[in-house]
DNA sequence: ATAAACCCTGACATTAATGTGAGGGTCAAG
DNA sequence: CTTGACCCTCACATTAATGTCAGGGTTTAT
């Protein structure tokens, strides 16, 4: 199957698939003219590595154990918990971040109605 | 005061302070020799920009309330709600997007554990 | 008058996945 | 043999605040 089948099929773009190759995600077959040729196994490839973008792991880390996942199960690959690990840390910390801000937003938004609240009374 | 006293003052890079001033934040007066010429007041001025990145206000967001906040409560600016509102918005999208990763991340560590578990008895 | 410590502007780098366009081959159907 | 629909590579753009050079003036103290 060609990249536009592929891209298709899978709705990733042709301009992605391409990327994926050059990080080391897909080594697709060339025919003489050049172009890209994928196997059918691609398809679920393609969609595994757009599981684990989801899952906001960079292109390097999916690099990392594709490979492995692709032919085993996960529990199979060593280095897939560890980085588990860490992006759950990672996205921990983001969230209590975002949490601490959403509180000060909410107390400045509380602040400003209140104060208009009295505002508009006094006049 | 000059670029290099203000920015020990407020911890805020010099570049950062020229930053600010290309995007409208801050307007220093020039000395004959172009260096600029802080006055006392804009070292609260950059506290308060400070503040309002630290919200995760954009550059250009504080730029349209920032001189009426300087003069006025907040309360009396008409722009600085509906931008809280908006970002309160956008946070809360991402923590339960990141919500949603954790949740997912959470589960696929546990399965992981959960398989090895059964490997490890069955041998 | 020289060295150290300032200041200036301009510009490129950073991040990461994706969009977009140029310039150019290839192939299939008419 | 031409047209349209593919495909290729290369490369620049996107985002936003900040870091970091380079190349060059200024000031202050010695």
């Amino acid at each position: 199957m060609k990249i536009g089948e592929l891209s298709a099929r899978t709705g990733v773009s042709i301009r992605s698939l391409r990327y994926y190759e050059q990080q080391g995600l897909l080594t697709p077959a060339r025919h003489g003219n050049g172009y890209r040729e994928y196997s059918p196994l691609t398809e679920e490839q393609v969609r595994t590595i757009q599981l684990y973008l989801a899952l906001g792991l960079s292109t390097e880390q999916i690099a990392g154990f594709l490979q492995c996942v692709l032919k085993n199960k996960e529990a199979f690959c060593q280095e897939v918990l560890p980085i588990y690990r860490q992006k759950l840390a990672e996205i921990d910390d983001q969230i209590h971040l975002l949490q601490n801000i959403k509180l000060n937003l909410e107390d400045r938004i509380r602040s400003i109605l209140d104060e208009r609240q009295i505002d508009d009374k006094e006049e």
